[in-house]
RNA sequence: GCCUGGGUGGUGGAACAGGUAGACACAGGGGACUUAAAAUCCCCAGGGUGAAUAGCCCGUGCGGGUUCGAAUCCCGCCCCAGGCACCA
């Protein structure tokens, strides 16, 4: 190593610039209403104990736009917080004989410190944790409000058990058939839970799609397929031999003359009941338990259609046929009714069925073939057509006809047209302890009692013992479960559930506003100003979780009369992991780097850099620590060019035009304004920070050279122009490796902070070239480059180019068939 | 199966609006400085064939097409990643 006193230091001085920001409290905001805002988020970790790359990637993005647009201007809301209760809080204190609340507060101290030492332009004033009563209050508040309004309920229902987590998941949670958090496989339980109608605002939350311009395609399409719109009818048929009627929802109301039996999910009700008291009832019991046996994603492998008759008919409400009813495997209970009108020649599922117990088939749908004949398919006909064997119907085309049977189907009063969402409501019951508690109390004689507004909050109790066994303390724990009613003041007992963790997350964003706020969740006036989240940064695996959670709960908030936002996050960068060899850094892949070694060893700056100029945000990046190094480099000769030019300019002003350049110093200095028009281009416009480091290292690469060509030295304006450029460089870098910035600034003999200057503007002038290069091609085919006056004309550039020898070679003999010229760029003599 | 992205040197990645493919960096090779090394600085570098920094040929997953000209536009495929998935 080479200790010469030039070499950049960045332990000290990261340091130093840390201590000035925040004694000079550079990053802390109020609302100013005469200046435009800008509200910044990076989604808040969890504090698990450490930060890791990931969360360095976020932040230092986050961090980049943060400071260039407090240099354009704006007044830059920027805060972080700590998304603090949840699961793992639990295990530690099991596995360390500590608290969840210890163990929370000791990450959170630790984590928040390496924040800091990452250089972070965040408004520590604003801080928060969602694990303190006066963050959970008012979520508490939030919920006795929704509970009012009807937005909350309380049923028994099949949910997902993670039995490792020993808690209910929504159905958002479950991911690719396993639990988002530990990957175990749920099973099926019946529990009583509450859930957040967030099936209310499927419309809006669909709706809204379409107007969010700023968010990645992908995760809108995510969202509005998890959403699932469908449109078609509801048809009820009447059972035979009772009372009622099944009721199903189809998308292919144009299919009703063929349909021939009807198949219920083995969770239907009706099941068991139609099959009561009937041959069938063992066959049907059996075959229901059958199914409940097998694992979920064993279901949902099974491609073998099978079933079991009910014993019991219902009538086809169009032809009046009778159509057994069967159980089936592959209906899903909880889409549409949980029963599905079967129509074997139009339906791949129901075709499959069909043949396996023999049922009827009748073809009702014509292609542009023609009719087929039912007993010459081999698979079913799914396309739309002309209808055929539909009585009045005939000969209508499907879209026609489904208005048509629907609107016959309503006047007998059995069917009509609707619309089917794929969303379920959002169970939010965890059956945990570190969590905030659902306040309501279970009363003997008035039932289920929402908790009084001033009792609150519902303080999770501290000294509870959390069991070995990974079970929630809190139904044991009497001191805490024992109350009054609210009601009655008679004995009862508090919930014992605490709520799932998105719902601190969907939130906390406004919270942010007005964090030290006390007559509510939202300071009306702050969030005013601030709301909503201009531009939101986090990892894409929230795409149809906290992302949609928030949108529901912004709508909630918004007509409970907390705020007045439709949408929480007008622009969203969803940025790639992290990859070493191959994979996403885990502790279980033994690929994780410790950004703590990382910053030791290089300093912030250069672990900042390398992670924004590696990769677009948007895309994965691969780790690489010779990467590293690189970025390490380049921060060192950018330090020596600068001091080299702070020393030899000292007292010479940067250049600002007048007197005449020529040769590498006017190079240099349109070198200097065409980063600038770049860089503000690649970073401020386009997000892409990758390139933008990549121009300000080109202009890095220009002035060292004309710094060390001794045959510029003495030249007048050298310096001037060099000073130029060395501080576009360094204002330009500013916002990714801002303490190296920092220094160099004040070492070029500035006061102040970079983060205050406004964002560099070029000059027009400068980047107009008396001389442009010239492509020439002959056939497409590059033969020659010319440098000609940038005002010549087409005929001129075209003249220059057929002079040239080696163009001349090219087309020597042959006839000159067209020539293309594009002016100031190329010409094409095409022979 | 459906829906998103994506496929460019040894590697990460550039390429405005169809106009020099490979910016910038990593790894590599050569040189300067040094007793030596580290650090630093300079040069080379898509592949093939050339002594060559002369030429020629090939080249952005594959096959076609449009165009004077295609990584970019169109058609048909293949592969990779992610999401959803018996959705009636």
């Amino acid at each position: 190593m080479n200790d010469s006193p030039q070499r950049y230091d960045p332990a000290t001085v990261e340091a130093a610039w840390q201590k000035r920001w925040e004694a000079d409290r550079v990053f802390e905001v109020t609302e100013d209403p005469a200046r435009q805002k800008y509200y910044l988020l990076e989604m808040f970790p969890y504090p698990s104990g450490r930060i890791h790359m990931g969360h360095v990637r976020n932040y230092s993005i986050g961090d980049v736009v943060a400071r260039i647009k407090r240099m354009q201007g704006l007044n830059v809301l920027h805060p972080m917080g700590w998304d603090a209760f949840g699961m793992p809080a639990e295990n530690a204190a099991i596995a360390n004989k500590t608290h969840p609340a210890q163990w929370t507060y000791d990450n959170i101290d630790y984590m928040r410190t390496q924040l800091k030492r990452l250089g972070f332009s965040y408004d520590w004033t604003r801080e928060l944790a969602t694990c303190h009563p006066s963050y959970y209050r008012w979520e508490q508040l939030i919920f006795l409000k929704m509970w009012e309004q009807g937005l909350v309920y309380r049923k028994r229902s099949l949910v997902n058990w993670c039995e490792s987590c020993q808690t209910v998941l929504a159905n958002e949670q479950v991911v690719a058939g396993l639990c988002w958090r530990c990957n175990n496989e749920p099973v099926q339980k019946r529990l009583f839970g509450y859930f957040f109608k967030i099936t209310d605002y499927a419309e809006e939350l669909l709706e809204w799609i379409d107007k969010l311009p700023g968010w990645p395609e992908r995760v809108l399409t995510m969202q509005r397929n998890w959403i699932g719109k469908s449109y078609g009818a509801l048809i009820r048929f009447p059972l035979l031999e009772r009372e009622g009627a099944i009721e199903v929802f189809t998308t292919r109301a144009d299919t009703l003359f063929g349909a021939t039996f009807m198949s219920l999910a083995p969770e239907h009700p009706l099941a068991l009941e139609l099959s009561a008291g009937t041959p069938q009832e063992r066959a049907v019991q059996d075959f229901i338990d059958r199914v409940r046996r097998q694992s979920l994603a064993d279901r949902a492998d099974e491609k073998l259609k099978e079933g079991v008759f009910t014993g019991a008919y219902c009538s086809n409400p169009m032809t009046g046929s009778q159509m057994p009813v069967y159980v089936a495997n592959f209906v899903l209970m909880d889409y549409g009714t949980g029963a599905v009108m079967a129509v074997p020649t139009h339906d791949q599922r129901d075709f499959e069925f069909a043949r396996e117990y023999n049922l009827p088939l009748i073809e009702v749908i014509a292609g542009p073939q023609g009719a087929q004949g039912a007993q010459s398919m081999n698979a079913a006909f799914t396309d739309y057509g002309t209808l055929i064997n539909s009585g009045p119907f005939d000969g209508l085309g499907s879209k026609e006809a489904m208005r048509a049977i629907a609107e016959e189907l309503g006047k007998r009063g059995l069917g009509q047209e609707t619309v089917n969402y794929r969303l379920r409501d959002w169970g939010i019951s965890r059956q945990r302890y570190w969590g905030a508690p659902i306040p309501m109390v279970h009363c003997e004689k008035c039932g289920l009692v929402p908790v009084k507004e001033e009792d609150l909050p519902v303080e999770l109790p501290l000294d509870a013992q959390i069991s070995p066994t990974g079970g929630s303390p809190l139904p044991g724990l009497d001191s805490w479960r024992n109350t009054a009613c609210p009601a009655c003041g008679g004995p009862a007992q508090r919930e014992t559930d605490t709520m799932d963790t998105f719902v601190e997350s969907s939130w906390y964003y406004d919270r942010y506003a007005c964090p030290d706020y006390d007559q509510g969740p939202l300071d009306p006036k702050r969030t005013l100003y601030w709301a909503p989240v201009d531009q939101y940064i986090g990892g894409i695996e929230h795409a149809v979780l906290h992302l949609l959670y928030s949108r529901f709960y912004t709508k909630v908030l918004r007509d409970l009369g907390f705020l007045k936002v439709d949408e929480p996050f007008v622009n969203l960068l969803t940025q790639g992991m992290v990859i070493k060899d191959g994979a996403k850094m885990s502790k279980s892949k033994g690929n994780v780097v410790d950004p703590n070694d990382m910053v030791q060893r290089y300093g912030a700056d250069t672990v900042r850099l390398f992670v924004l100029f590696a990769s677009p945000p948007e895309k994965d990046l691969e780790w690489s620590d010779q990467g590293v190094e690189g970025a390490n480099r380049f921060l060192q000769r950018l330090w020596r060019l600068g001091l080299a030019v702070a020393e030899e300019a000292g007292g010479v002003a940067p250049y600002a035009g007048g007197g005449s350049l020529g040769g590498p110093l006017a190079e240099l200095r349109v070198k200097t304004h065409d980063t600038i028009k770049r860089v503000t281009q690649d970073a401020v416009q386009a997000m892409q920070y990758n390139t933008a480091i990549a121009r300000v290292m080109e202009l890095v690469n220009a002035i060292s050279l004309v710094q060390q060509d001794e045959a510029l030295k003495g030249q007048p304006q050298r310096e001037a122009v060099l000073r130029e450029a060395i501080e576009a460089a360094v204002i330009l870098i500013s916002p990714m490796a801002p303490h190296i910035a920092d220094e160099l600034w004040r070492r070029l003999g500035h006061e102040g902070y970079l983060i205050n200057q406004p964002w560099p503007a070029f000059d027009q002038a400068v980047l107009v070239q008396e001389e442009k290069l010239v492509v020439v091609q002959v056939s497409g085919k590059v033969r020659a480059k010319l440098t000609l006056p940038a005002d010549a004309d087409d005929a001129a550039l075209q003249a220059a180019a057929l002079a040239e020898e080696k163009v001349q070679k090219f087309i020597a003999g042959q006839a000159v068939k067209k020539v293309i010229v594009v002016q100031g760029k190329l010409v094409n003599i095409v022979v």
